[in-house]
DNA sequence: GCCATAATTCAGGTAGTCCA
DNA sequence: TGGACTACCTGAATTATGGC
């Protein structure tokens, strides 16, 4: 029985289509939602709407975010909606602004996925967006790292050190090191890693580069530096996650 | 809590092997 | 023959520790 079948016999037995909001209604640090290809809410958690001042969370259904956010954080979020929706891009580990009660305005680590439909075209999008906690009260030190971070997944393709990247947060490389572990649980190069890996699975499974392209296309000096970084992250050599994921999409 | 420094660990490059 | 993978050496990054 293939993993396709598994899940085709599962959803087969549903009562309704399954919903995932409320489990995400129980983390009150966790925004949850999913948009229609209009950028429209069809599913939201209660966070969402404690978050807006809103009782009762079925009220955000058919809104956009343009609609509900302040037009400081409305306009980022409708343009990061655009890019899933027109692109297929995926939006990873972003930190950003973000609403947090009583509309005060907090940092977030968003997460944003395009969903297809069985023909293979965008219908959608689901993202959820978790509260960070600021180091300071001005959230000065997150402003300065959400730049930093911003420019390793924006370069990432080429060499990136980690005192240059504290230089440019305008910290300490201690303070730098603390600070992205606080974030993400992982040391700066492990951020950096991750960052490469992320975007290498993302090309051997949507795209005919030999390994080596893609090596060199996420920053690794060569294949093998590729190759062996790959494996200790995922467990699987890249041609093995390539053959993995062939199997399960056919 | 932060910094400086030494010790330790890890990652990159080179060179080589394997295999289709 | 070219692509994929591995072993080994070296330098960079991380961690541990002590002092402020």
């Amino acid at each position: 029985m293939t993993p396709a079948t598994i899940q085709a016999e599962f959803f087969s037995k549903l009562r309704q289509p399954l919903v995932c909001e409320e489990i995400f209604d129980t983390l009150t640090d966790t925004v949850f939602f999913v948009k229609d290809a209009l950028g429209r809410y069809v599913v939201v958690n209660q966070t969402l709407a404690d978050r807006l001042g809103v009782e009762n969370k079925d009220d955000l259904i058919g809104l956009t975010v343009l609609q509900l956010f302040p037009k400081s954080l409305g306009e980022g979020f409708a343009n990061e909606d655009r890019l899933v929706l027109t692109k297929g891009e995926h939006i990873t580990d972003r930190l950003t602004k973000h609403l947090y009660r009583n509309h005060r305005e907090g940092w977030s680590l968003l997460q944003r996925r395009p969903i297809y439909s069985d023909d293979d075209k965008i219908i959608g999008l689901i993202g959820l967006a978790k509260d960070l906690h600021a180091p300071n009260e001005s959230g000065e030190d997150f402003r300065a790292l959400s730049e930093v971070i911003s420019h390793v997944q924006a370069n990432f393709s080429s060499a990136l050190k980690v005192p240059e990247l504290a230089r440019m947060a305008g910290l300490s490389s201690y303070q730098f090191d603390q600070r992205i572990r606080k974030i993400f649980q992982l040391s700066p190069s492990q951020f950096i890693n991750k960052t490469r890996v992320d975007h290498a699975c993302y090309l051997l499974t949507n795209s005919e580069q030999s390994i080596a392209d893609i090596a060199s296309s996420c920053g690794y000096a060569d294949q093998s530096a590729f190759t062996r970084q790959f494996r200790q992250t995922t467990g699987l050599t890249p041609r093995a996650y390539r053959q993995d994921h062939e199997h399960h999409s056919h």
